[in-house]
DNA sequence: GATGACACTCGACAGGGTGTTGACTGCTGT
DNA sequence: ACAGCAGTCAACACCCTGTCGAGTGTCATC
């Protein structure tokens, strides 16, 4: 509950590893089970007995690995942003390149890490509201996202590239905002949605209007 | 589970009304309970039994009332869009007037209504994960929405005042994901989140860039 | 080759929430 | 006077969570 949390909810504490593989074996079995079922039913329908014997444990013993069914969430979540890091890479700072291919690579690039994990980016969503853990994580990744898409459109700005108007770091938490729920929208099928092979361009053209307010290609360098 | 549903959630069959008012009363009192509950904790924290003391009854009665603690939030729910609906009016058919000026009017009236009722609609947010009816009802609402916004973009385009691009639907959709998420944001007060001061004038200023592809003033009539 | 330490396991319990049942009360119309 | 129904609640059955305590097997050390 109070714990700094780096990497997975351990109960116990550090120090075992190494050896007796048995229990980190338990915890990705605990993990992938988790997964497995998100894409079966929803986050709440699933109970910590479930993942248990999912795992081929007890429920006693899952609390040995995980203080709770969100802290499974969290490790996850965890997992799929570190993916989106690594798969977003150094685009932004070769925007200057060809600004359009580059913010449209940015979007992709995300659209596909959170299309391959959608059950858990759903549940992520949803779990926000009530956990309070989960929104601070999101919330964390999301403050990191804004910085770099802030200092983005400053760059583009300073070369000339973008025209002045909203403070960047507004321009940058609507752009991302929007992002999130259209995906969400997409990925999770119901209401009013675009559609998944549409939904990347629909995206770029509102990023290129909002940041370089036309449409016609930004110069690049 | 399965009621077709129209206004309430109610259990018992239609026909009491008139006379004996206390029915009516109880009901309003739960309303109102869950509505002030709501401000002090989150949905997930409020239990029936608290809902049913506020309201000055015991659990069960509570369920002759309402079927669920869900029914509770979707009937306060559907009050806030019906306000919301009567808040916006009919401003977008009056857009060729003065463009700006009313989209303005469209996203301050919406600003004001949910800003009123802050802690329902976040709930709403929350729940709609976990509850199918109040994602059902949000979905319809919002349809609702984007049809109007998408109807009244292609009116825009069609005298000459918006530039075709995207097909309007999809940009009605995605303006609409924005702002709520955006206003999520900024009512909720976690994560980065535009000012609340702000909000009106970033959402709109993105709005006139996905619609008029430009920030200079739209023709009007 | 006994001993202690520790990773790991689970049966059994306590607690809190939900939804249902069945009996009860008191109007209200006939 | 009485049938009927809105309205009420104590008590129950159920499910899920989280904890406690008593284990088991495997190490390193003496």
């Amino acid at each position: 509950m109070t714990t700094a949390r780096t990497g997975a909810g351990r109960a116990s504490p550090r120090g075992r590893r190494a050896a007796r593989s048995t229990g980190d074996d338990r915890e990705t079995a605990i993990l992938a089970t988790a997964e497995r079922l998100l894409e079966q039913r929803a986050f709440g329908d699933i109970s910590i007995d479930d993942l248990a014997r999912g795992a081929g444990i007890s429920r006693p013993t899952f609390y040995f690995y995980f203080p709770s069914k969100d802290a499974v969430l969290l490790t996850l979540l965890d997992r799929v942003t570190e993916e989106a890091d690594a798969a977003a890479g150094d685009v932004l700072v070769r925007l200057a390149e060809d600004p359009r291919a580059r913010w449209r690579e940015l979007i992709q690039r995300f659209h596909e890490t959170f299309g391959a994990h959608r059950a858990l980016v759903l549940a992520c969503a949803q779990v926000r509201g009530t956990n309070a853990e989960v929104r601070r994580l999101w919330a964390a990744v999301l403050e990191r996202w804004v910085q770099a898409i802030e200092a983005a459109i400053e760059a583009e700005r300073r070369r000339g590239a973008a025209p002045d108007g909203l403070p960047a770091r507004d321009l940058a938490i609507a752009l991302n905002s929007m992002n999130e729920r259209v995906w969400y929208a997409t990925f999770a099928g119901d209401g009013p949605a675009v559609d998944e092979r549409d939904v990347v361009d629909v995206l770029l053209d509102l990023w290129m209007a909002g940041i370089y307010r036309d449409t016609a290609t930004p110069p690049s360098t």
